[in-house]
DNA sequence: GACTGGTCGTTCGGAGCCAAATTGTACGGA
DNA sequence: TCCGTACAATTTGGCTCCGAACGACCAGTC
């Protein structure tokens, strides 16, 4: 498990090796412990509730975004679940071969497509919900309702920060300069 | 981008859907948005500062830990960093011929190996860690000082709370019964 | 020395993930 | 009707990740 070595230990190394240049130290503790605490509840949540139905995270995402929202559009619950179309696609199918989703397309515009719960898989969220949410509980549990609350608003405020002003960030930071094309992912042809 | 639809209206669609089981709202919302943002940071970081010295998130905090604490077992790196051996092993090697990271056997146990930075990685680590704390404090904009250290230390309570209780609590659900294998991964010779 | 149990890092199978390229549908003008 | 543009999902390629199985190694015991 990560963090047996105190981050704020960590943090005073790090400055040292700059010999001098300032860190954001709450920053940087904030950023790192998001990161932490976000992969501590994932694992945590597909080794008891998920396992056991065999979900992993991103399916069950998927799987409640429909359940609550009702049918949607295939990028909009892409939107909404956080994960790219294309990861969609293959979650959504996988799901529909197990039953518990329906892929239809859409009746006056026959590019989209319209997801939604089978009977199955409504039944499986009735059921898989209430044990999810308690696991959320547990590892919120040493956090008061107001800390739950006063930590969710902050969060809102990192992913609207991003939200609204990261791609104009990015451009600034490149400064004209050539994207840098990511390692992995699909060559142009040429 | 996620979360147009906001969280708390999800929370009473949820709620309803279950016709009366009662949901505790405020640590699923805690939950929802730690993910949330964990996935927006590491995202805004991939596609700022990292992509440039051609990084990903994993193999950053890969190096910053052994930047901050030196020549160490992997074990412990693997640790620190939140991610399994398996990945630290591919990670460390595409490091290592990327002439950043140096791997050496341990001196009085050949079951162990010493992760260390080279010059190069060093010099690397200098020079990219300012940026990529400038970007911590650009996410983190719209919260102050005192919020960040606030948020910082929920945060590490939530992953204490796991690391604590986690396998106790994961037990405990399953009563005795068998752990249900994971779907993935490899499979025993036979 | 040969067992034995425990602890390393490594291997490997399957799922996930992104983003570019591609395919397919829609729709407004020539 | 035929284009061209726009926008939808899908395919594809490369990489990441976990965790069980595995093999190398260590220490203790007989």
């Amino acid at each position: 498990m990560p963090g047996h070595r105190s981050i704020t230990e960590a943090e005073k190394l790090a400055e040292a090796k700059l010999g001098g240049i300032p860190i954001r130290r709450d920053q940087m503790a904030a950023v790192a412990n998001i990161y932490r605490a976000a992969a501590a509840v994932r694992q945590h949540l597909e080794n008891s509730v998920l396992r056991g139905s065999d979900l992993t995270w991103t399916t069950f995402v998927v799987l409640w975004v429909v359940w609550v929202w009702g049918e949607s559009e295939s990028r909009h619950v892409a939107e909404e679940a956080g994960i790219s179309k294309g990861t969609l696609t293959g979650v959504s199918r996988t799901l529909e071969s197990r039953g518990l989703m329906r892929r239809a397309v859409h009746p006056s515009d026959g590019r989209r497509v319209l997801l939604s719960l089978t009977d199955e898989g409504e039944a499986l969220m009735e059921r898989l919900f209430p044990e999810f949410n308690a696991e959320e509980t547990f590892v919120t549990a040493q956090l008061s309702d107001e800390e739950c609350r006063r930590i969710a608003e902050g969060l809102r405020r990192v992913v609207l920060q991003v939200e609204l002003h990261g791609e104009e960030r990015r451009l600034a930071l490149l400064d004209g300069a050539a994207p840098a094309p990511r390692r992995s992912g699909r060559r142009p042809r040429s």
